[in-house]
Formats: structure tokens, C-alpha cells, sequence
DNA sequence: AATTAGCACTCAAGGAGTCGGAGTGCTAAC
DNA sequence: GTTAGCACTCCGACTCCTTGAGTGCTAATT
């Protein structure tokens, strides 16, 4: 079945095909049969390449600007470029982001997560999005609540990747220090070790039971204390190299920039774009893309696994006239190593 | 001296002035004499204005765009227009966002600072601009430190603002369970109730006399340690607001969006931007900032005092056709605001 | 039969004219 | 001191023209 799809092209079209869209993606420029002659890429005359483009334009490979244009890559185009034409680069020019990063002596999951967004956005000069990793399969570590006066006081959550959620809270009034410690005794002896994600669910069920034995004003208090657990733990998106994009041909268009600008000022729609991905790399190209905003850049999305769960999402966002091949063994690369410290974090984990 | 000043316009240029820089802050077109009289505000004839406005622009208080533009407030004429044609305006049209985020539930000063940044680059439309809460002053709390596996841990340090910082470690391999928490009760002794800012020397007097005491592999376990206090504490800048300025005509012109968005993610600019701000209100318009990608933007800054001491700072940074009176009253009445706040805070502080 | 050369045609981009509108400065009259 | 009137200026929008890079098609060449 491939290998049909890869003959209803002839050895040239294909060689043709790929040499104009690499040619496009370097310059932004419609490529013109002339100057692809001139090139010496080929050894055909412009009329033998005019003709060819042409059938390839009929076969919707290829599309004009206007009927006095050279040739630019249709959406189709592109999709048949990463689907076949950039198969056999190897992605050994990857040099392992992440495990630099671990040897400067960065553990913290999240801060891993942020930096490696911000390595990726500087590499290839478009705009990475790191979603997650989500929350689920963390576990609590340790809860310590602080007081800092005599209202209030700082819920601190560790889990076992290293990160830390923090919020802070009023005391209920009938509470005093010991209490307090008893408390955070009870529910650290009850809680530690189980999903984050669980944790507010039990803290009803479990801990409420205890409390009631302990604290003389339960109702309130209990007012005030699921307060630690009340926030859902956002999932967490990090963004980097948004101004990249202003650097592209594409964006001499102000409005283009107003509305990429006002689609990244909208975190849940970015979540939202990339939560439900698949297992693997995964290229959608322009209006492959659901969301009406990006229905003219391309999109390319790795989701960390471990096991069947879902633990993030990594993101590329850039024009349709994206450095695929770079991108997608970049992509590959470090998605598989965040994979593999994913699960030695989680080995390390009892 | 003041008088004086003001004696240099007539009454009735006085008043022309202030009506044109009203109108160029509401619609960015220069305004034309003609167009100003037929408006009614003004109880004179176009050639009148005319003449009023050719005064006004050899006094230097407007100027042309070319030869038959209408007029348009030169920076002297905001400087003017901000010194002495908005005084009156009374700020009781402020009504508190701290105060309506504390009895929200947010207590921790950081949010606070972060949320009201938000507030207020949605209530203007320009970018909003937070500084700090510097950390000097601040003290710490408390310091723990969570192992998570064998080798690695996360160090938490509470300040008595409410606020969490925390970073990665690797431990040293000849410590255990018990002597790290040993450790952290003698840091904790040596150290808590100090500003932060100093803890750092601390850590190598104080503590590291101890340490010897008490730890086999001296030299090597500071290696790892001192990693706890090692990074400076950096100065927390929130900006909200940035696509704001998208949707201003004055940035119909790409490149200024580029410039602009390029200092943005220069951080530290704007760190040493807000960094050395005289206590009170100030608007600094136009050339009068020294950093050259905001030559044609006007920036007010507030910045909060604790004492002497100064704690952050609080800024909109817009176009030079701001409105003034509005920015101004907020920043006021939010900085006023701040300032009573970080006084409670300390107050509580023992 | 495949390739190439040649030619007529198309379109975008950019420069040169034209025109109307909104503004100005100046002078003379009120 | 104020206003009306008039000549003048400049921008912006519009049209017209030219140029260059491209195309499609046909006929000649290999």
C-alpha cells in the first residue's frame, strides 16, 4: 500500500517534489522552473521541470499564488514530504538535551521540563510548548504545613519527582501548634505515597473520619483545611520562543501576529490543543489543525508515555514551511530520552 | 516657581492644550483646528485655534507630523500636560484589588503581587510591569530539606512573607536520614528569623563551624550543600498585559512590535529598568528613558517602600499617548494599597 | 516518445502621475 | 482681539505603466 502511494510518482516527480519544498522551506520564496534549473539540482531543462510541476500541481502536490507564480508546496505537498520523502534521516545529530542537563545538577522534573522548552524553542527558532508532565502517578511525598502567623500559615505538597506545590491558608481559630503538628502527623501517615491526583478525594474519606476524634470544632475547621487540597493541579504548560515566530516572512502580517499572540495568551486552548495526543510523533499541517488560529502553521506533538499513561505532551508550533526533517529528529530524540528519565524517576520511586 | 510656569500659557492655551492631548490620548489622529472647533469644547473659531496653535507648537508644547497635519502633543507637552494639567483629579475612583484578592483567600505576597499585575494591565490595556517583592527584608522562616532518593533531595525555604522557594540537591553519600535531619534542625536554629539575603554568609560562618563537628566527610558533604543557599535570589518580574499593546494603532508597524517584544524577553533590562525607582510616582515619557527600545513608549512607575528599604516596584509601560490620568490614579491608589499591606506583613513578622 | 527551445501571455510589485481632503499660514476685514 | 477667506501643502488613495519572473503551449530536436 506504500509503496503504491510512492509510484503514483515517478523517480523524477519525487526527486522534483522534494527539491522544491526543501528549496521553500529554506527561502519562502515560490520556486520557479527557471531559477530550479539554473540551480544545477537537476539536470533537465526548464520546460522538461514547467511540465512536470505542472502534472505534480495537477495531483494537488504543488500550488500557485497566483497563475504567474512559481510553484509553493499545498498542504498535501507537505504531508507527503514527512510522510515519505524524509524517512531515511537518521537522528544521530541529537546530543542529549536533557542528560546535560541533569549533569549541572537540575533533578527537579519541572525545571527540566521548562528548560529543555526553552533549549528546543533556541534550536530550531520556533515555538515550543512542554505540556505537563501531568499529575498523574505523582505521588505525595511529604505534606508540611508552616504557620506564619497566627491565621495563616503555608500548605507545602513534595511529590516524588521533586516538585513542590505550595498555597497558602487561613488557620482555623480553634487550632493550636500542636494541633497542627498532630494534624500534618495524621495526614502525612494516611496520604503519603498516594497519587496526587487522589489526594483530595481521600482527605475526605480517610482524614475527615480521624479529625472529627481530634479537633473539637470540626465543621469549621475542616472549612479551612480543604483549602490545601482544593485547587485542581493545573496541568502545567510551558511556552518558550514566542517571539521566534516574529522573526518568519510569514509574520510581516500584523494580524498574524495578533491572533498567534492572542492564542497563546489562552493557556487552555493550547492544553487543550495538545492533551489528547497519541503515542509517537505526530504532524498535523495547517488546516489539519482543528483550531482555527493555527490552520496555517503545522504542529508537531511527541506525548511522553510511561506505560499506557499519558505524562505530557512536546510541542513544536511553527509554519507550514517548517524545518521538518530537523525538527522531527530533534523531536524524536527528546522525547524518547524524557521517556527513559521519566521511568528511571519513577523506578526510584517507594 | 510653579506660578511661574504656568504664567508662560494664557489661560486660554491653557485650556487648548489640554483639550488636544485629550483627544490625541483618545483617537491617535493629530488634531486639527478646524476639528477642534466644531467639537464645541472650545467657544472660538478655527482661525483662532489656529493661531493658539502655532504659539503653543514655538513654545514646544506641540509639533507637526508634516507640514499640514494637524497637531500632535510633543514629549515636552506631555511632560507638561502630566505636571500640571491633570492634578486635580482625585484617585477615589481606585477601589482596592489587594484588598478584594485578600478577602479572596490569597495570602501568600507573591500571588497577591502577580494577580494584581493582571488587574491592572486588564483595567488599562498596557503592559503591567511588577518588581519584587525584593527579598531583602525578608526572612526565612523555616528550611527543610525532603529527601527523595538516596542521592537527591529538594530544599524548601518558607520566608515569613509566605513565600516558597525551592531547589534540586544532590546529597553527599556520607550522610544519612538521621544526620540530615540533624542538620536541618541546627540550620534551622542557627538561621531562621535572618533576611535571606544573608544567609548565604552565614551559612559559611556559622554553620560550617558546626558542621565540622558533626560530619565524617566535611569538606566534600559543603560541596553539596552549599548548594542549598548558592543561587542568588533572583528579582521576581511579573508582566501581564504584553498583547495589550498589539491591538494599539501605534503598533501597526512590525518592527516596533519586534523590538518590543525582543525587550520583553530581556528580562534583566527590564529588572535594571524598575530597579532604582525614588519612592513615589514617576512618569518617565518618551527620550526621557534611557533604554533605547522604549524611546517611544512612556513608562510610570510606583515603587514600594517598607521604610527606607524599597520592596518592588509596580509600572505600566505604554505609548507615550497614555492616559495619564487614569494610569496615574490607579497606580496610586494600588501602590498605596501595597505599601499598607507589606506594612502588616511585618508587623506580624516575629 | 521524451526533451527542449521559443514565444505569447499573466501577474505582482513598484514607480510616476492625479486628485481630494484635511490641514496650515497669512492677510485683511470685522 | 477675533474671524473669514484664500492660497498653499501634504498624505493617502487611486490609476496607469513598466519590468521581471513566472507560466502554458506548440513545434522542433534528439
Amino acid at each position: 500500500m506504500l509503496t503504491e502511494v510512492i509510484d503514483m510518482l515517478t523517480e523524477r516527480q519525487l526527486l522534483l517534489l522534494q527539491v522544491i519544498i526543501d528549496d521553500f522551506i529554506d527561502t519562502a520564496h515560490p520556486v520557479g522552473s527557471r531559477a530550479l534549473a539554473k540551480k544545477g539540482d537537476i539536470p533537465y531543462s526548464a520546460a522538461t521541470i514547467r511540465n512536470e510541476m505542472a502534472d505534480l500541481e495537477e495531483l494537488g502536490f504543488l500550488e500557485k499564488m497566483h497563475s504567474s507564480s512559481g510553484r509553493i508546496p499545498s498542504e498535501k505537498g507537505y504531508r507527503y514530504y514527512v510522510d515519505h520523502l524524509i524517512k531515511p534521516i537518521s537522528n544521530n545529530k541529537y546530543n542529549g538535551i536533557v542528560s546535560k542537563l541533569i549533569t549541572e545538577g537540575i533533578f527537579e522534573f519541572e525545571q527540566v521540563v521548562q528548560m529543555s522548552a526553552e533549549i528546543l524553542s533556541d534550536l530550531t527558532s520556533y515555538t515550543a510548548i512542554i505540556l505537563g508532565p501531568e499529575v498523574f502517578e505523582t505521588k505525595l511525598k511529604q505534606l508540611q504545613i508552616v504557620p506564619l502567623t497566627s491565621q495563616t500559615a503555608v500548605a507545602i505538597l513534595i511529590t516524588n519527582t521533586g516538585h513542590v506545590e505550595h498555597r497558602s491558608i487561613s488557620l482555623p481559630e480553634a487550632i493550636n501548634a500542636s494541633d497542627l503538628e498532630k494534624l500534618v502527623n495524621i495526614i502525612n501517615e494516611k496520604l503519603v505515597g498516594l497519587p496526587v491526583v487522589k489526594l483530595q478525594d481521600m482527605f475526605y474519606t480517610e482524614i475527615a473520619q480521624i479529625m472529627k476524634q481530634y479537633l473539637d470544632d470540626y465543621e469549621k475547621s475542616m472549612q479551612y483545611l480543604k483549602a490545601i487540597f482544593a485547587t485542581d493541579y493545573p496541568v502545567k504548560v510551558y511556552v518558550s520562543g514566542k517571539s521566534n515566530m516574529l522573526m518568519l516572512p510569514e509574520f510581516n502580517d500584523i494580524n498574524k501576529v495578533r491572533s498567534f499572540y492572542s492564542l497563546m495568551d489562552r493557556e487552555e486552548e493550547i492544553v487543550n490543543l495538545l492533551k489528547d495526543s497519541t503515542p509517537g510523533i505526530e504532524v498535523t499541517i495547517g488546516n489539519e489543525n482543528e483550531i482555527e488560529a493555527i490552520k496555517d502553521f503545522s504542529l508537531i506533538t511527541s506525548s511522553l508515555h510511561h506505560g499506557k499513561e499519558q505524562m505530557g505532551t512536546i510541542a513544536l508550533l511553527g509554519p507550514k514551511r517548517m524545518e521538518y526533517r530537523k525538527v522531527i529528529s530533534l523531536l524524536k530524540g527528546l522525547s524518547n530520552e524524557m521517556t527513559n528519565t521519566l521511568y528511571m524517576w519513577y523506578k526510584n520511586d517507594d
